[in-house]
RNA sequence: GGGGUCGUAGCUCAACUUGGUUAGAGUAUCGGACUGUCGAUCCGAGGGUUGCGGGUUCGAGUCCCGUCGGCCCCGCCA
């Protein structure tokens, strides 16, 4: 590297014009006129133009022709205000150019994959497979340094707010419940294993206890499921925790910190408090626990209006307990019998079995349905339902029967659906809000066992914690989630500080008092010792970066991503290993008979 | 575990309905022309085991089966 920059890319201007300056970047682009030719220096800062003159300096010019797009170079050259008219008033540089006077190529590259500009075209597969290339693009180069905004702001507003930011382990004990763990197995210890957090939880929780007060942590975990466009088998969480609170101070500080955050990175003025959802109360207006509530056409609850209408279907549904949910998507009935096909297939994603419309239209002065259904229902029926659904003349109305899940979250997802459809969602805006009141415990499918919904350090609310024994499904807890446009970004609780109710909080989930010794011994033991109150909260770190950079895939916030299978295609891990290093850790592959086949 | 969709030139796509001669285009690359461009322009050239394996057929990019991979979704994700 004989010359040394003086400048980067992106800052000088028309004052600087007569000095002599050195700039290293990349060749983004070449421009050969024959009798002139135009170099395109690009860095992280800016792109500067060149200018190859042959009638000044015929061997440079030379030079200049053989530079390739992608290269890395240096260029001694001196500041020059552009000719009149040749101004470029799209580029910060726009109004200067460089002279070259000197040329050294660092490193010439070979012809890139895919052009290297934003809208390269590339598809995803090609992108993660050259990511650096990728990450050279402006979009997903700003995408990152936008990232790393986020990290100082949170940094600066937690630190000034007296939180103590401490690193957790990432080789920690394996727990039975939650998502499946990523398992490293231990060396000194054959056939023992290491899991990766899916989460700082325990360790946060022994933070308080150890009297930090304040604590957070940009944290990175890890679950072995499966992939999303949302979700990646390692992520960020903004993990926080904070002692002697209620729910109502965490909310508080999380509103101060988001508000703060929106402020500085976006320059967003955020109202508080923010709106707070009962989990019921979301699921009856919204279908979803993640409702986004930018919109209205909340759901309508029929199932009394057709308990003993003529029509089988909703009457057997509400017979064995089940529910008739739907919208009013306004205006909408010019449905085309193909669009409500596309529905009817779209609710079937979420279980419903089907989907029953009707399109209001006004006859002889009243309004009234029109359907192959709607003969099912008499005259005083369907003005009930036109009442309910506050229906008009041109609307369209959805109706799903099914058990009351199935039913609300086929028409809550159809909602969102169709807000967007229907161009409802209003841009550029962020509705935030609180759920709470979650249940404490769910059904398990599976094992048919209670399984906790948040966590199972989550604390119950006084007023349910009696029924744990008797009506677990009742319990509530001390949790809630932050929902930003219909995302969940934020979810935490008031944890249990005391090991007679966590004792009987394993109970409820069917750990007994051997394995939940066995499992979660060290927490119990710890709360033991003067735990104080204390509850929290973690972000998705990743998404919530992402929502604010108004992306929906979180793929496009990371520098290297992994695939829908968990693949690194730039490294190509996870890939085999040495025998040896399988004998030092004294495990063995069993390899599928098939497989072994192929 | 399941459903959908895609895989053809370096990259992005086309080759249809209904299997049929030499698989095309844009862009990138290479060569040439050109004194002010900024996605320069114009002229020309090269570039293909149609992801992989098998099958059906006189004949497969096209149909069938399997497999690998990208993306989207359900389940899953305390």
């Amino acid at each position: 590297m004989k010359l040394k920059r003086t400048h980067t890319c992106g800052e000088i201007a028309v004052t600087d014009a007569g000095t002599e300056v050195v700039l290293s970047g990349w060749v983004e682009n070449k421009r050969d006129h024959g009798g002139m030719l135009f170099v395109d220096l690009k860095d992280r800062y800016g792109i500067t133009q060149v200018v190859f003159d042959p009638q000044r300096n015929e061997a440079l010019y030379a030079e200049g022709k053989e530079l390739k797009p992608e290269s890395v170079i240096s260029i001694r050259g001196v500041v020059q205000r552009r000719p009149e008219g040749n101004v470029n008033p799209d580029r910060k540089t726009g109004e200067i150019e460089i002279i070259a006077e000197e040329v050294e190529v660092l490193n010439r590259s070979a012809t890139p994959p895919f052009e290297i500009v934003d809208d390269c075209g590339a598809s995803e597969e090609v992108r993660m497979k050259y990511r650096y290339l990728d990450l050279r693009r402006d979009v997903m180069r700003e995408n990152i340094i936008f990232r790393h905004r986020v990290y100082q702001s949170m940094r600066r507003y937690l630190s000034e707010e007296g939180f103590i930011e401490v690193e957790t382990p990432t080789l920690i004990k394996s727990t039975p419940e939650g998502a499946r763990d990523y398992l490293v197995p231990s060396r000194k210890f054959s056939g023992r294993f290491f899991a990766l957090p899916q989460s700082p939880q325990i360790f946060k929780q022994l933070l308080m206890i150890a009297g930090f007060d304040r604590y957070f942590q940009i944290a990175r975990c890890y679950r072995d499921e499966d992939i999303r466009a949302d979700r990646q088998p390692e992520f960020t969480q903004l993990d926080i925790e904070m002692t002697f609170v209620d729910e109502d101070d965490v909310i508080a500080m999380n509103e101060g910190q988001v508000r703060f955050l929106m402020k500085d990175l976006l320059g967003i003025e955020v109202g508080t408090p923010f709106k707070r959802l009962a989990f019921d109360e979301a699921l009856k207006k919204y279908g979803l626990d993640a409702p986004d509530i930018r919109f209205g056409m909340t759901l309508v609850d029929v199932s009394d209006v057709c308990a003993d209408a003529g029509f089988k279907v909703f009457q057997a549904v509400v017979a064995s307990g089940g529910i008739v949910a739907g919208i009013n998507a306004k205006g909408a009935s010019n449905y085309s019998r193909r669009q409500l096909d596309e529905l009817t297939a779209y609710v079937g994603e979420y279980g419903a079995k089907g989907l029953v419309w009707f399109k209001v239209e006004e006859e002889g002065g009243t309004n009234v349905l029109k359907s192959p259904t709607a003969k099912f229902f008499d005259e005083g029926r369907q003005q009930k339902i036109i009442e309910k659904t506050k229906a008009e003349a041109g609307d369209l109305l959805l109706f799903v029967a099914d058990g009351p899940d199935v039913a609300r979250t086929a028409v809550g997802r159809l909602r969102v659906r169709l807000a967007r459809q229907l161009d409802l969602i209003p841009k550029n805006t962020f509705e935030l809000c609180w759920v709470t009141e979650f249940p404490m415990f769910e059904v398990d499918e599976e094992s048919g066992r209670l399984a906790a919904r948040h966590h199972p350090f989550t604390s119950p609310t006084p007023a349910t914690v009696d029924d744990l024994e008797k009506k677990p499904l009742r319990v509530r807890a001390r949790a809630y989630d932050l929902v930003v446009n219909g995302v969940e970004i934020a979810g935490g609780s008031i944890r249990i500080n005391t090991p007679e109710l966590q004792r009987r909080v394993f109970k409820a989930l069917g750990i007994g008092e051997k394995e939940a010794g066995e499992k979660f011994g060290f927490l119990i033991e710890a709360l033991k010792y003067g735990a104080p109150p204390h509850g929290g909260i973690a972000y998705g770190f990743d998404r919530f970066v992402a929502i604010l950079r108004g992306i929906d895939r979180i793929r496009d916030v990371i520098a290297f991503p992994k695939t829908t299978t968990a693949q690194c295609l730039l490294s190509g891990a996870p890939s085999p290993v040495d025998e040896k290093q399988l004998e030092e850790l004294k495990l063995k592959i069993i390899r599928e008979r098939d497989s072994s086949e192929r």
